[in-house]
DNA sequence: TCAAAAGTGTTCTTGATACACCCATGC
DNA sequence: GCATGGGTGTATCAAGAACACTTTTGA
């Protein structure tokens, strides 16, 4: 059933820009487009946002279907506005980024025929539209926003060690950090919380494991508290 | 000349949320409205995005022939996307803040018909659509970047006092700062330029003027620098 | 016994905080 | 001469930065 307006409109879609850590590296997750323009091109996985859904729900909507990805961490991230970004007509697209524990994902989870992989984002494949600049902003507010909140740990699986989280850390900040300043300021917030368990890989002593007290935080953030660095 | 889509779109709005600095105070400029829904009660200045211009034009645009402000800061802010935030039909806005110097802006500078005014963020009038929730989320973004982007001097005059520079700070922040901490620390960046002015303005000592050195800032920035609090 | 990562404290430096009086002016 | 906001310096404290060795394990 065609749908007539007074003058044209855009189109809106979304598009998600899902990050995961994985091998001491930052990785981003693309779909092989199936369809013209760009056919064959890596994207970020999104679609076009429905008349009967918010702008959000059409976010995860497209990332489960896409990815197979459900109740994962997904803030917007900025609306993309140019008028020529998509060669067919005019495509309003509002950005997403997701945060996953990429160990627990395999790159394969789309449940429609698409191919779907993880890329270092330091070095992507070329990608549709204008999905590179998505792509470089997504980039920035994850640098930005790592420092001042725990959203790390949404990279990582909920059992992680001191030294898994350094390694995000200086990946994402693409700074190196010193060991002990580090531990220091990250256990003196009292957030982590020591597990009877420990991991043992490798030919070395074993690590301790800690799960992020995301309760804690909530209640400390209630009462002025700013997590930082 | 109508225009037919298989599938029914959203509109696309943009919404600016004007702040200025006048008075020791925060205030918002508003427009009210002349047409429903929601007509007679005031609401930001915004307005459809057309086919052809970027969605940063929209704003820029609407601002314009709303309010009269050109040439002024304007960052997006959030898009919102609720289903039923429009009770004519679906209509997604794109919104955006804008700081200007509100001293050099009358309220009533609308090209059109509508009445304009500013009104205290701390205690506004009842607004049309979900404007109230777009002006809290601008508020909280302000609040935010004020400490870690110059964006505070967009809301004073371009030569300033350090005791208006303060004022604002403390304004904004909602806490009250030490006077000699406060200089000290904004003097120290090096970013304020003392001009060969004073300004006398009642029985006490002038005031030495400044202005802000962007040029400055915007190398320093370049090459590594955070501006903060 | 060697390699490899885990774990652990102290010193020094820097920046943040707290704090009180004199200055220039208009009335 | 007094009320008003403008302008200034120091001492203390807390947090960040720099830095090296011992521990536990697997091979």
């Amino acid at each position: 059933m065609p749908h007539t307006y007074e003058y044209p409109r855009a189109a809106l879609t979304v598009d998600c820009v899902v990050f995961g850590f994985d091998e001491a590296e930052l990785k981003v997750l693309l779909i092989r487009r199936g369809l013209t323009p760009f056919k064959g091109r890596w994207a970020l996985p999104g679609g076009f946002v429905r008349v009967d859904e918010t702008v959000d729900d059409a976010a995860r909507r497209e990332l489960s279907e896409e990815t197979g990805l459900v109740k994962v961490f997904l803030e917007q991230l900025y609306t993309f506005g140019a008028v020529k970004r998509d060669p067919r007509e005019r495509v309003v697209s509002v950005a997403y980024y997701a945060l996953v524990k990429s160990a627990e994902h395999p790159a394969t989870g789309a449940t429609d025929a698409d191919e779907a992989g993880w890329f270092p984002v330091a070095d992507p494949p070329g990608l549709a539209f204008d999905h590179a600049e998505i792509l470089t902003t997504a980039l920035e507010r994850l640098r930005g926003k790592v420092r001042y909140e725990p959203i790390g740990f949404e990279l990582l699986p909920a059992k992680f060690t001191l030294s898994q989280l350094q390694h995000l850390y200086e990946t994402v900040l693409q700074t190196p950090l010193d060991k002990r300043n580090f531990r220091k300021k990250i256990l003196s917030m009292g957030l982590l919380i020591p597990l009877d368990e420990q991991v043992r890989t490798g030919a070395h002593r074993p690590a301790q494991l800690f799960r992020f007290d995301a309760k804690k935080y909530a209640l400390l953030k209630k009462s002025g508290f700013n997590f930082e660095l």
